[in-house]
DNA sequence: TCTGTATTTGGACGGTTGTCCTAATAAAAG
DNA sequence: CTTTTATTAGGACAACCGTCCAAATACAGA
């Protein structure tokens, strides 16, 4: 299977409108006049429409996949790369308030509408919950990495929602700095998953 | 204008219906199977469907100011009455696990729409949002009370979408512990609003 | 060049949507 | 009763949806 630039140019344009607004509030002419081809055209490379999510989906799950990678290579302590994942939400605050998480809102519609690829979809939260989870067990939290996981998962997510309620970038900018101080308190050796506050680190 | 069953029940109705299947996969044709009437005896209620959706969220307004006021009159101290407002996700976690929150995957759907009434559906967010400042001002955290409010509302938030995407009841039952006892921590005195773990209150 | 495949086009199709209207019925008033 | 008003029923409507197809075009190798 070699590369397909329209087809790529499809799965590209669908992810960004399923993004902005919403996966059902998409037609296939919108993508089209996104994309620049003719509406009938789709067929040849998409037999329906929950192909074209399935197909945005995988794109996103890869995407995924190599960001932590990468910050599994670039950060040099696991503290460092759940920060990178924590500054997510500040690298991309302009587009969070506007239309929330990729992730979080993508989930909720599906959930709502029933969708069979709820489930595919609600493999990029368990991509991050498991790599976090492995993030805090290299801290030596094996045995609560996974509570630690979905605790800041779910301050990600509330975040978001309510920065794009709000139209509040500063909210964001607010939350990710508490985060912080609760990654600082993990990290700093409490021994239960419960914020503390600490300014420095231990050395 | 005096009560109206039949107007109540396409409202209650579909108050019910937009929370399970979304504004917008809702139809006119849902809305009539569940009240029981002809689909064409909408117009003589609602001319469009933007105005049921409005006569939805001033009900659920409603209905959330009598529930802040029962709160403040059964609540005997401001903590009590925050717990109430954490509690919420105990008490409707089997809804909760099923469609999320119903105030934020309404602003969250709203908000992709582009929707005209995004403002109106805000409101609910910013009713919780000042009767939790003023609680945490009865605490003496005037100061950074609208602070504290938002983070507990975003904690409320991102457990709600967690636990519907990872159908997890157990994990709303962990994550309200932990608010409880960063509740704690705020009544307890502490001087920044990050988590402490306390076990037992002040006396 | 000609031939065969890959890709694109524009529109047809059945179904559903929100909207709107008119006729039928129920309720109330005289 | 008759007359008037309030409520309901059922369907028409134009627009849009996802799907699908047959014909046109672009491209490849010979």
């Amino acid at each position: 299977m070699h590369d397909n630039p329209t087809r790529d140019r499809i799965v590209k344009a669908s992810d960004q409108l399923f993004y902005e607004r919403g996966y059902e509030h998409t037609s296939f002419a919108d993508i089209a006049d996104a994309v620049r081809i003719s509406r009938g055209n789709f067929y040849y490379y998409f037999k329906t429409k929950d192909e074209i999510l399935d197909a945005v989906i995988a794109a996103r799950l890869a995407n995924t996949r190599a960001m932590l990678n990468t910050w599994e290579i670039e950060g040099e302590t696991p503290a460092e790369r759940i920060r990178s994942f924590i500054h997510i939400l500040v690298a991309n605050r302009a587009k969070i308030k506007r239309y929330g998480c990729p992730v979080g809102t993508l989930c909720t519609e599906l959930a709502k509408l029933g969708h069979a690829s709820q489930g595919e979809a609600n493999k990029l939260f368990t991509l991050f919950r498991t790599w976090l989870r492995r993030q805090f067990a290299l801290l030596g939290r094996e045995a609560d990495g996974d509570t630690l996981a979905m605790h800041l998962l779910a301050r990600s997510q509330g975040v978001a929602t309510l920065a794009s309620a709000f139209h509040d970038e500063k909210f964001i900018a607010q939350e990710v700095e508490l985060m912080d101080a609760w990654l600082d308190a993990c990290t700093g050796g409490a021994t239960s998953p419960v914020a503390v506050k600490r300014k420095g680190r231990r050395t």
